[in-house]
DNA sequence: CATGGATACGTGCATATGCATGTATTGGCA
DNA sequence: TGCCAATACATGCATATGCACGTATCCATG
């Protein structure tokens, strides 16, 4: 039963910062989830948007003209936390919320300006795409995302 | 060469939302990040305690008192991030922040109080814990740590 | 048509995260 | 010893995220 002495030399307390295989799943997620965000932030950065915000824009390019519940949906977000998501980007002209159908709804859509900005941050989201898998592998990453989705779509 | 047309019966639009294999490693991440969160949030919750906060009072636990610096980069996390993320905890007692050996550093620790919330609140970790391999799997959890652990060192 | 439950949002609060910058200390060196 | 680069933090800003609540609509029923 090693682990309870107090008095270890001052030396190597280095590996301990590094080395242990945190159990929790939730670290484990997040401090990927921050360690990357901060590649593709950097990156997306010189087109004035987060890596979040591109993820917003790019869904809703896909996705077309939606309630923000349903987007809140597809970019597995709270629907309160998507709300004010948009903020930054209603107010810098990028997406539109207006009126839905229903007189509860509101539609969210993105501009021309947002489509102009999202093509040219795609130029900087592959940049960041690229940097990524070059380091952690092109085949590696692909099988993380398979992964990723299956927590996302099991849990 | 189809999904270009525009005019498609009103149906379903509704796979679209959940159908689509995002490319982008960093939604990935984050998507992940923020389900996972929310179920160990809820169990922690009956501590007091965000699934982050314990995160850190379980490093600190075993690390012992340590620098911000140390710690922030034991957690994969900005140094002025952490910064901050203490003040909630230091507030309620949980941690000491203290003045370090140097004249500029600062030592963290646990203090008495931050033990005995971190052994109630590892029971209910346990159960998030438990909720979350339960459904995606012990075995591709482990696996799944190991992956992330990778991206964290390797990137 | 009035009404209760279900829907789709918006708000108040509180945390979580990082970047750019500014400040205090240390340590090494001319 | 006096000065500068490096070190370790703190702050101002701006986003990102969620929960608990409260509000406006819609809809199916009686």
């Amino acid at each position: 039963m090693p682990k309870r002495e107090a008095a270890k030399p001052p030396s190597p307390a280095d590996d301990a910062v590094m080395n242990d295989m945190t159990p929790c799943n939730n670290l484990a997620l997040r401090q990927a989830a921050r360690h990357v965000s901060q590649i593709y932030d950097r990156h997306m950065a010189e087109a004035g948007l987060r890596g979040s915000q591109y993820s917003i824009l790019s869904k809703l390019s896909r996705l077309g003209a939606l309630p923000i519940g349903r987007l809140a949906e597809a970019m597995v977000m709270d629907r309160t936390a998507l709300g004010r998501a948009l903020g930054p980007l209603e107010r810098d002209k990028l997406i539109k919320v207006g009126e839905g159908p229903d007189g509860r709804t509101r539609s969210v859509s993105l501009t021309a300006l947002g489509q102009t900005r999202l093509a040219e941050a795609a130029v900087l989201w592959r940049k960041a795409q690229d940097e990524f898998e070059a380091r952690f592998g092109v085949v590696e990453a692909e099988s993380l995302r398979a992964t990723l989705k299956r927590v996302v779509n099991t849990v």
